[in-house]
DNA sequence: AAGAAAACTTGACCCAGATCAAGCAGTGGA
DNA sequence: TCCACTGCTTGATCTGGGTCAAGTTTTCTT
C-alpha cells in the first residue's frame, strides 16, 4: 500500500503475531483501556456495544484484512466489545508504537489517515441502510457487502459461510431474527440465492444489486431549498 | 488541547480564515476533490449524500468548533455535499499542509487520530440510535445532542433555534416529517420542551434524558453464546 | 402588499415488519 | 444414545409510524 520495503519491515516488528482464537473469545470488552488495535488475518469478529437494559447492538462484523479498535483511540477506553465468533488469527498492533512509527513515515500516517477515514465512510454507508432502506434492501445490502469483502481477500464472492447468527445479522440491521429467517426463505424461493443452514451461495448477484440500488424504490424524494 | 504555543501559531498559520457564508452555500459537493477541511466557527452546516433515486440522506449537522470532510481522506473525493444552512463563519484547512503539519508534531498527529476516532465513535453513537430506537427516543436524542454540543461551546443548553426543517430533522432520524411534527406537538403537551416554530426550550432536561435510555423501554435482550 | 410557494400541522388510514406462539432441527454434554 | 438447549423457521396477529390528504401559517417574490 505505498510503503517502503524497509518501513514495511518496521512495521511488522511491532505487530504481534497471531495466536488462535476460537469462538467466543474476546479481543477486548466495552469499558477496557484502549491499548492496540486488531486486525484479521483469518476467521471473523463481530463487535458490539451494550444498548438499554441488557440488549446490545451488533455494531460490525469484521473479515480478514479489516482492523478493530479505531474508535477506542479518542476516549483511549473501548466502548464497544469485540467477539470472536469462529477459529480465527488475529494480530495486535500496539497502539503508542504505531504512532511513534507513523510520525517518522509520512507514507505510513497517510496511510492511518485514510484508514480512519475509510472507517468513518463505511459507518456513513451504514447510515444511509439503517435510514433509509426495507427489510429487503438491507439484507440484500449485507449479503453483497460480504460478498465483496471476501471477494477483495481472494475468496469466492458467491459461496460462504456466515459465522454470525440469524439473531446478530438481524440486530446488525435493525431487523428481527424472523424477518431475516422469512427474507432468506424468500430470496431462494426468488432464485436470488441458496441457503443450507450456514451456508451461503449468491446465486444471482445482479439482481441482489438491483435490489439494494431500490429497484423496488425507496422513500425521499425531498429537494433542498436555494 | 495539548498543543506548545508555538505550534497552535504554526498551525493557525494555514488556517484560510473565514469569510461568511449564507443560507444555501455550499461548502463542496459530492464528486468533488477533496482537498481541505472545514471547521464551524459560527452558524451551522448539514452534510448530506444522495440516496437511491433523487432522495438524499441527511449525514448530519454541524455545529459551531465542528470539523467537517473527514470521511474524504480516504477516496480523496467527496462523498458527500455539504451545505450552510445559515448565516455561518467556516474556516478551512488545508488537509495536505495539515498533513505535513502533523507529521512534524506528533502531539497535533495524537489529536488528529482522536478526532478521525472520535469521529468514528459518533457515527456509531447514531448506528445504534438508528437500529434500536424508536420515534420518541429519537428526537429526544437528537435534542439533547444539539442541547450538549451548544453547552459545549458555551452557548444555552436549554434554549435555542433549530437551523434545519422538521424534514431534515427527519430525513437525518429516519422518520417522516409528520412524525417529527407530532413528537414535537407531543413533547409540548407533556412538558418537555416549548416549541414556537424553530425557537426550542428544553423545559425538562432529565425526563428528555429519562426518554433516551428508554425508559420507555427498547426491544432487544439478547444474550450471546459462550 | 398581494400572490405563490414552501414549511408545518393535524387527521384518517394502511402496511411493513415487530411481536407472540408453536414446532422443528442441529449440537453438545454425559 | 438420549436429553436439553439453542438456533431457526413458519404462521397469526398487532402496531408504530409511514403515507395520503387537507388545511394553515410562514416566508419568499415581485
Amino acid at each position: 500500500m505505498g510503503l517502503a520495503q524497509e518501513d514495511v519491515e518496521r512495521l511488522d516488528d511491532i505487530v504481534k503475531r497471531a495466536r488462535p482464537l476460537h469462538r467466543g473469545d474476546s479481543l477486548f470488552r466495552e469499558g477496557d483501556k484502549f491499548r492496540s488495535l486488531y486486525v484479521v488475518k483469518t476467521g471473523s469478529v463481530k463487535t458490539f456495544a451494550p444498548s438499554q437494559e441488557g440488549g446490545e447492538q451488533v455494531l460490525g462484523f469484521h473479515l480478514p484484512g479489516e482492523i478493530i479498535g479505531l474508535d477506542a483511540i479518542d476516549k483511549d477506553v473501548h466502548a464497544c466489545s469485540a467477539r470472536v465468533l469462529e477459529t480465527s488469527a488475529i494480530c495486535e498492533i500496539p497502539f503508542a508504537r504505531l504512532e511513534e512509527l507513523t510520525a517518522n513515515i509520512p507514507s505510513l500516517q497517510h496511510q492511518m489517515y485514510r484508514l480512519l477515514s475509510k472507517e468513518i465512510g463505511q459507518d456513513t454507508d451504514m447510515l444511509l441502510l439503517l435510514g433509509k432502506k426495507n427489510a429487503e434492501e438491507r439484507l440484500a445490502a449485507f449479503l453483497l457487502s460480504l460478498s465483496q469483502r471476501l471477494h477483495k481477500r481472494g475468496l469466492s464472492p458467491s459461496d460462504f459461510y456466515l459465522s454470525m447468527s440469524r439473531h446478530e445479522i438481524g440486530n446488525y440491521l435493525g431487523l428481527a431474527v424472523e424477518t431475516v429467517s422469512r427474507l432468506f426463505t424468500r430470496f431462494q424461493e426468488d432464485g436470488l440465492m441458496q441457503v443450507d443452514r450456514k451456508h451461503i451461495q449468491l446465486v444471482d448477484l445482479p439482481a441482489l444489486e438491483a435490489l439494494v440500488k431500490g429497484v423496488g424504490q425507496g422513500r425521499d424524494k425531498q429537494q433542498q431549498p436555494g
